[in-house]
DNA sequence: CAATTATTGTCTCATTTTGTTACAATAATG
DNA sequence: CATTATTGTAACAAAATGAGACAATAATTG
């Protein structure tokens, strides 16, 4: 869930957790990480430093394990019950990964957490796990392993709060290449609503809403009509 | 802004602010504190305990300075930018309460702050001042005092997402009382967008949404037909 | 007590938006 | 050059919304 962290400039008892969705062409992926030694999975996460706005210490969190600067990201809800902080966890987790109580101790606290979603360009990650992790990997929303904490109600909560943005902010420029068709477009409503719509009715939308720019047709060498790329205005 | 605080088993550097919104039959409106002695207006607000969820610790503030319990509450937004804390006001309104700076001092520090909304009935309130504020009142949302901090930005937050949610949440329910007219119900809509509705579209929608139960007349004295009265299903 | 007044509930028709189907255009393929 | 799959758009149907019109109806007034 979180980077190692040195020393106590960190705000005690806040962190954030990052949901960060890509789309791989056919479905809504989203990153977790896993811990070295445990079967703990967990979204990436950290803390905030005393001198540092919280929207940079995401950013900053969500650019190192995936090497993107520019990140679209949006903050969704903040978790504050008491449940959800479960010092045995985070115990084992700093356990396995033969590090001082004395320094880290305080990772066993109570936490609020702020959670944060962000949309990226699958294509374009070069992803890298923190130092207390394994692994940091690609997971199909529909197919998660066991998430520690409340994080599977994080990834829920993001979902439903990126479904509601869905038509009044522009979704589908951070999740795809710059040029895309409109196939591709309908694809990533698609995944994101969970359910199938209807091609013409898409189509006649998005080209009514005056926010797409039509440029050449894309040739992809199979037996029928080349459609058109579009990029956002 | 904060309820005075007599010891530290509170969440450190961590506060939550409510936008309290209350409708007087014409207005939308909320609820802003006066300090003593400052001329600082601020919205209600107040500290997390260390073993109290982040919802019960609002819940509690806001049934404080309302006398109701109950309450409808939303969290809209949580404020983590460097620039919204200033040590010299919370100075201010420490030293002129005369509040002892070694037990208060922590009050000057940075903070992030979790972004409530409540709605409640304007006619239940008995408000109450908390120990360091002269006034707790009502005040129209477009003839706001200036408010400390950030707290102006909060307030068009708060008021955007509840813009927002207008279609997908039962807001009327809160703001009204049981039994209320179908041109109360559109006062409340009006008041909440800023705009005039169309009388008619808007009954015929309210109607069409099945959630209203439709009760006796009420006789109002004036000479014209007396409107039904509905509650919510 | 009939005429007047203001407001309410509902109906109708126009306009706009969305659902659905149809169909022509078009890049390969064989 | 007919076949195939997909794309772009037109056409019509159905649903939702905008805009008026109008009858019903509680007082009030002369």
């Amino acid at each position: 869930m979180k980077s190692a962290a040195k020393n106590q400039d960190f705000i005690q008892n806040i962190s954030y957790d990052s949901v960060i969705f890509g789309f791989n062409g056919s479905q809504l992926k989203i990153l977790i990480l896993e811990y070295h030694n445990t079967e703990y999975f967990a979204l990436p996460g950290g803390f905030v430093k005393m001198d540092e706005s919280l929207d940079d210490a995401v950013k900053k969190g969500v650019s190192q394990r995936t090497g993107l600067e520019d990140i679209y990201l949006e903050q969704f809800y903040t978790f504050g019950s008491l449940e959800r902080s479960d010092p045995g966890v985070m115990d084992k987790i700093l356990t396995e990964n033969n590090l001082d109580m004395e320094k880290y101790g305080w990772m066993l606290g109570r936490f609020l957490s702020i959670g944060y979603y962000a949309l990226i360009n699958y294509e374009e990650v070069s992803l890298k796990p923190d130092e207390l992790s394994d692994s940091i990997n690609w997971y199909s929303i529909d197919e998660l392993p066991p998430l520690m904490m409340n994080h599977k109600e994080m990834v829920k909560k993001a979902l439903e709060v990126l479904r509601n943005n869905l038509d009044r902010k522009i979704v589908g420029m951070n999740l795809l290449p710059h040029k895309f068709t409109m196939k591709q477009l309908q694809q990533v409503y698609e995944a994101i609503l969970g359910e199938k719509l209807r091609r013409t009715t898409f189509q006649r939308k998005m080209l009514s809403m005056e926010i797409l720019v039509r440029h050449e047709k894309l040739f992809q060498g199979k037996a029928h009509k080349a459609p058109y790329l579009y990029s956002f205005k």
